[in-house]
DNA sequence: TTGATAATGATAATGATTATCAATGATAGC
DNA sequence: GCTATCATTGATAATCATTATCATTATCAA
């Protein structure tokens, strides 16, 4: 990680403003881990009371365009959370979401290779991308022995 | 399809009202087809003007815990999509989503079985379930040699 | 420094879904 | 068949995440 690279944001057409920078700071200090908006909120409140979420909102939504951030929905009618797309260019790596503490990691490797081929060859269908989410018990929780304490 | 069998809509500890039989008659009248809520009332106003929208939303949701609908969202910021459950008892099928038409097939097979054996070896997640969909062209579009007309 | 214009913060609007509640309908027991 | 009970309905208000609006402010090239 070329940290004086990538300390400065400059994207393409935008302008480099200091609520910009302290969102793009927190997600960046919570690798791998998924944020609501409204967490990421929450964190930059911290270094600027006065931000407003509609610019977390707008800037999220920015850095999606641009590769930086990932999207992520895992249960039906919860939030949406996003994580640093650290595999730019490639949004081909798998969620794993754990049913009992909720955390969600991720798969890095693209493991539907043959797999879109089978779905080229029964069905006639191109696929150009993929959503793949595992759900179950993560390492952690299945050392706890007891389910529920 | 013991068409006599599934005629009657006999759910334990609902009863059985007008609006519910016409609401599963769309859907299994649209075998194959997903349908947004909205688009459900809409059939169902046909054969009833008077229906409420809340009504639809609650016998999709009943539907959908009795493991008759299921339910999916094919894109961020898209309302949800309902389809007949024809795999009862297995949630395990994949969808095929048109990025041209918007069109979503199934696939019917679950093809994750060896998958999830390597998320469990190479990360130590038990896998209970998982989610997978596709996009791409589908066979239809695909004849179509220009893209756009 | 300045002018053009993108970004911000406050807040209203949106849109899908849920909750509320009085009126209605289904059904078991008589 | 009648009735009481309680689920269901329809209308509509509420919810909640996300967007749009808009006047003000900040950025940055010239």
């Amino acid at each position: 990680m070329k940290n004086s690279e990538i300390k400065k944001l400059n994207l393409e057409g935008h302008k480099s403003t200091r609520q910009r920078q302290l969102i793009l700071d927190v997600i960046r200090s919570k690798r791998g881990i998924h944020m609501t908006a409204e967490e990421i909120y929450n964190y930059v409140k911290k270094k600027d009371e006065k931000i407003g979420i509609a610019t977390v909102y707008r800037n999220i939504k920015i850095l999606e365009e641009e590769g930086i951030l990932l999207k992520a929905r895992f249960k039906e009618g919860t939030t949406a959370c996003y994580e640093l797309c650290e595999w730019s260019g490639s949004h081909t790596h798998h969620h794993l979401v754990c049913l009992r503490c909720g955390k969600v990691s991720d798969m890095e490797q693209d493991l539907l290779g043959t797999i879109e081929a089978l779905v080229a060859d029964t069905k006639g269908f191109k696929t150009t991308d993929h959503r793949l989410d595992f759900y179950g018990i993560c390492g952690e929780c299945q050392k706890e022995t007891e389910p529920k304490g």
